[in-house]
DNA sequence: TATTGTTATACTCTATAACTATA
DNA sequence: TATAGTTATAGAGTATAACAATA
């Protein structure tokens, strides 16, 4: 099988929206697919903590406007943390409706020395280009990550 | 609150592969977000329905080899495109194990015609970047998707 | 016995709507 | 009344294990 529809229509020729589409949604699969057997965190609870850590403390609320989740998102993956004992949920001092989430000792040796096992495969992947690609790409994720509105 | 627990690490001392996962990361949840209340499939469909397009009619194994999905996956989401009419199930004609997946006009319709209505933020968000910026991510498209396995 | 596809089941990720408590 | 967080619910996306049909 596999005779093509639209032989004249090259990847060169897709919008670049088409192709910066496709190229993130696969790639997102594969990270997620990383996900080794003892791994205590998922890619979302990762991301979490890692912006917990790179900013320290902060409630729900903002933590949820960081990542670019809802709220009740936010919710479970603090719940989710927690249960682990990778963060804390403590009372606002002035606040009674808010609460604050602080990366434990734990939560914070798994972000320094886990992380780096968990992107093994990316890491192995970026191995295999060479230096320009990798300079392109450091660049490229500067772009991506501002349009996620980073 | 926010005060840093790392005051020293900025996000250009973190690993391009760390990097590169926060930033797809969050583009991919970005691009989900962009569904329209009328929109016919969603992402995953259409990422499907997209190489079906490209590569001409195939079988459900076939594509999800293509799609680095898991056979059940791949069922899935077959049934849910040809459920809207897009693709057709028919049987392989000298295997009778095999079916043949092949997009219907409508679906044809769909990719050329809708694909880009639903780009049109990532569109929006590309055409704030400077034609340095879009070039640049162009090939890091490129490098990314061979690094994701297409 | 091996291969292809499907069904059954379960878990992650995320959202919207509705609720509770506090300001 | 407005804000912060949570609970309830639902749907997308994916996987593994078990099954049926065919080679």
């Amino acid at each position: 099988m596999s005779y093509a529809n639209n032989v004249g229509i090259s990847d060169d020729e897709r919008t670049l929206a088409a192709r910066l589409r496709l190229a993130v949604v696969r790639l997102n699969r594969r990270l997620r697919a990383q996900r080794g057997a003892a791994q205590a965190a998922t890619l979302t609870q990762l991301s979490a903590l890692s912006t917990l850590h790179r900013h320290g403390p902060m409630s729900p609320g903002e933590l949820a406007v960081k990542e670019r989740v809802q709220p009740p998102s936010m919710t479970r993956v603090i719940s989710a943390l927690e249960e682990v004992g990778f963060v804390t949920r403590t009372p606002h001092p002035t606040d009674g409706r808010q609460i604050v989430i602080a990366v434990t000792e734990q939560g914070s040796g798994y972000v320094e020395a886990e992380v780096s096992a968990r992107e093994r495969w990316l890491d192995e992947r970026l191995a295999e280009l060479t230096d320009a690609e990798r300079t392109l790409l450091c660049r490229a994720a500067e772009i991506i990550d501002r349009m996620a509105g980073s």
